[in-house]
DNA sequence: CTCTAAACGAGAACACTGTTCTTGACAGCC
DNA sequence: GGCTGTCAAGAACAGTGTTCTCGTTTAGAG
């Protein structure tokens, strides 16, 4: 029953945005009235909540999937084809997307306690790869070392305090690098699924290849 | 009138988000019945377009005033003082930010003929000074040569389509260099203000001054 | 000065939304 | 049988965008 209720109200979400989803609607569309449906959601925002979690999940799947099925041996190959699935399903996902990464709306505030551990999922999981690719000795130390020239006591002691909060087995200088790839890929990502990029940039498929391929580089692998 | 309308609206969309705005808030605060506000306004869209309009033009606005104040014969200083303001009028603007660049709402089209031309300002700001500094000799003919070798015959295309069409006195691998650039500004800002930025690095200030140095680089200036 | 037409504002109404309360039907269990 | 808990339905309230109709005011032409 709660599924078909978040059937219905994903449904609404990919057709009509996050303002679309509405109870009435999701009521007469599984066939019963609307206050019946108190009887199993809270509040219409607590099945908006329960669509964010369930886009932040697929979303990491979606990346997890993409890195499971990657060579084990090749770590720069296994961050690629995460990097490159985080970017598809968020294209393939534009509702989903815009309500996990959109602008936030003032009213609605996203309980911490269940979006955080799952929003956080994808950057971890690349995280560790590079961790696992920095113990290999794959990371170039120039590229470190250029990295950590540019780090100024502030910014260090915050990319300190994160890879302490997530236990990421890297140098500052190399969770600085994590970050600016990250940065990277989900800032295109973000121009692209809200038409910004579009104007811009023909194919963007090409260009996101280009972009990775550059990232690749720019994290010493 | 419409002044006073617009005004009321802006503040509702910046105390309240998007979906806070509504006509019948705005009549009551300017003490009008909501029928009479018909008079001045076709519809609800057409209100929230025009306080996107008034977005875009803020924003470029901010972007060409700090490129006026700069140093007209230090260009690369008045590109970093463009790319500064873009962040920070969204960073201190977020709500119109959001509405600007946030996850388009599918019920609601924005009409292109008036917001295109406005939306392009910033971008097009920047592409004039990157093209003076070009023309200058001051990029570094080897940073172009790498990016020229990262091109392939897709986006080659469109970065040519997308010169000619804005008119950018820029060879192709130069009009990379600069879409490299502001995507990467862009995706930094949609992130911060978005609040995915805030849990991974923490003075977000630093981090985008650290983040500005090395762009300027990546552009061979 | 008068008359007319346009502009302006107000109120009621319709359809829609989220939310709550009350009522009723059914099942399981003592 | 009676009681308790779960489910569903309906009505109601406050809020929304939008439209329609009705008065009032104002400006300009004759």
């Amino acid at each position: 029953m709660t599924e078909a209720i978040l059937r219905s109200a994903r449904a609404q979400l990919e057709s009509a945005g996050v303002e679309g989803v509405t109870l009435r609607e999701v009521a007469r569309d599984i066939g019963i009235a609307v206050s019946a449906l108190y009887r199993y959601v809270d509040n219409r925002d607590d099945l908006i909540t329960a669509l964010l979690v369930e886009a932040f999940t697929d979303h990491a799947d979606a990346v997890d999937a993409a890195v499971d099925a990657a060579d084990p041996d090749d770590l720069p190959g296994a961050i690629t084809a995460a990097l490159r699935a985080y970017r598809t399903w968020s294209v393939q996902h534009p509702a989903q997307f815009g309500l996990a990464f959109g602008a936030p709306v003032p009213g609605y505030r996203a309980p911490a306690d269940r979006t955080i551990a799952v929003a956080v999922r994808p950057g971890s999981r690349v995280m560790g790869l590079y961790a696992r690719a920095h113990a290999a000795g794959l990371v170039d130390p120039d590229v470190l070392e250029r990295r950590a020239a540019r780090l100024d006591d502030g910014t260090s002691a915050g990319f300190e305090a994160l890879a302490q909060r997530q236990s990421y087995a890297l140098p500052v200088p190399a969770v600085a690098l994590a970050v600016d790839a990250f940065v990277r890929v989900h800032g295109f990502t973000v121009m692209e699924v809200f038409g910004q990029l579009r104007p811009l940039v023909s194919p963007a498929d090409a260009y996101f290849e280009s972009l990775l391929t550059d990232t690749l580089t720019t994290l010493g692998l």
